[in-house]
DNA sequence: TTTGTATTGAGACTGAGTCTCAATAAAGCA
DNA sequence: TGCTTTATTGAGACTCAGTCTCAATACAAA
């Protein structure tokens, strides 16, 4: 809770130092966001907020997690289906994803030597890295079985 | 050109065990694709082919490229800007991307370290490995004095 | 050559995401 | 507190890549 008013609170300043406004529907979208883990997409989180009677337009959702995004507050992740999703990014430390093709679960990674290795590459080619994707597709493990008898 | 008439036979058996048909329109999407070593999108290729006086529906298009896909003949990418790239995939080794932000220029890598420590992580949480995408965005060399002057 | 059917082209359609604009509501100020 | 300025919102129009439809065309087996 102490943590959670922190982070409305760094909201608000984030909003104060670029001259915009802090709303409702802006702490509504971002106190749903905090209080999920999950990765999902922006119709996922305004069925969310309709779920708590708060009712916003899809465009304040998608306009507000720009600015979320921009702030740090969360991270927008791109899986190749055509649909983008956010992620609750304060607690966390950088990491990559595995999915899964069957049911989209989404498994957090880091390895220190894949980061380094990176760096190392890019350095090679003169190349200033700014950020990466690194997404492993398969089957997890609560997956297979049900893969194994369609075949995949 | 042993080659190209290689690949083209090729596509003609993959599309004769499928019980498709070889098309005026299907050898030459293939043919330019197979003449270019870039990353293109549809439309990239369609006005290529409207360049040397070949008209094919970008429908078509589109369709000859999941065949191809399917086929093994091209890889089709995802680099986040909402418009899939495709590459002729036939004589490469798997290989990933840089991109550059400024320019778009891609960059090829390979790193077994990091392939190895794919195929380790994977196992650790008993995934099954299928494919993977690991891009790494940045500035390219040419582009980082410009990028420097711009403020980047 | 005929015939069955896969393929094509043109344009309608889809769906995620963006934009527009009138109505609303923050927030600084009197 | 009320006033005023202007950012924000909501509804729906719009965009754009990609897919689908369907009548016309053209492979390819006989």
């Amino acid at each position: 809770m102490t943590s959670k008013n922190s982070n409305i609170e760094h909201f608000k300043d984030t909003l104060q130092a670029e001259g915009l406004r802090l709303t409702s529907q802006r702490i509504a979208i971002l106190e749903d966001i905090l209080a999920s883990e999950e990765h999902r997409e922006c119709d996922d989180i305004l069925f969310s907020l309709r779920r708590n009677q708060i009712s916003v337009s899809r465009a304040t959702v998608y306009r507000t997690l720009e600015i979320l995004e921009k702030g740090g507050f969360v991270r927008k992740m791109n899986i190749g289906d055509g649909r983008f999703r956010y992620e609750n990014k304060l607690p966390k430390p950088h990491h990559d994803h595995m999915i899964c093709l069957e049911c989209g679960r989404i498994i957090e990674f880091v390895d220190q030597e894949i980061e380094a290795r990176q760096v190392h590459l890019t350095k090679q080619h003169n190349f200033k890295l700014v950020r990466h994707i690194h997404q492993l597709f398969g089957i997890c493990e609560d997956c297979q079985p049900a893969a194994a008898n369609k075949g995949v």
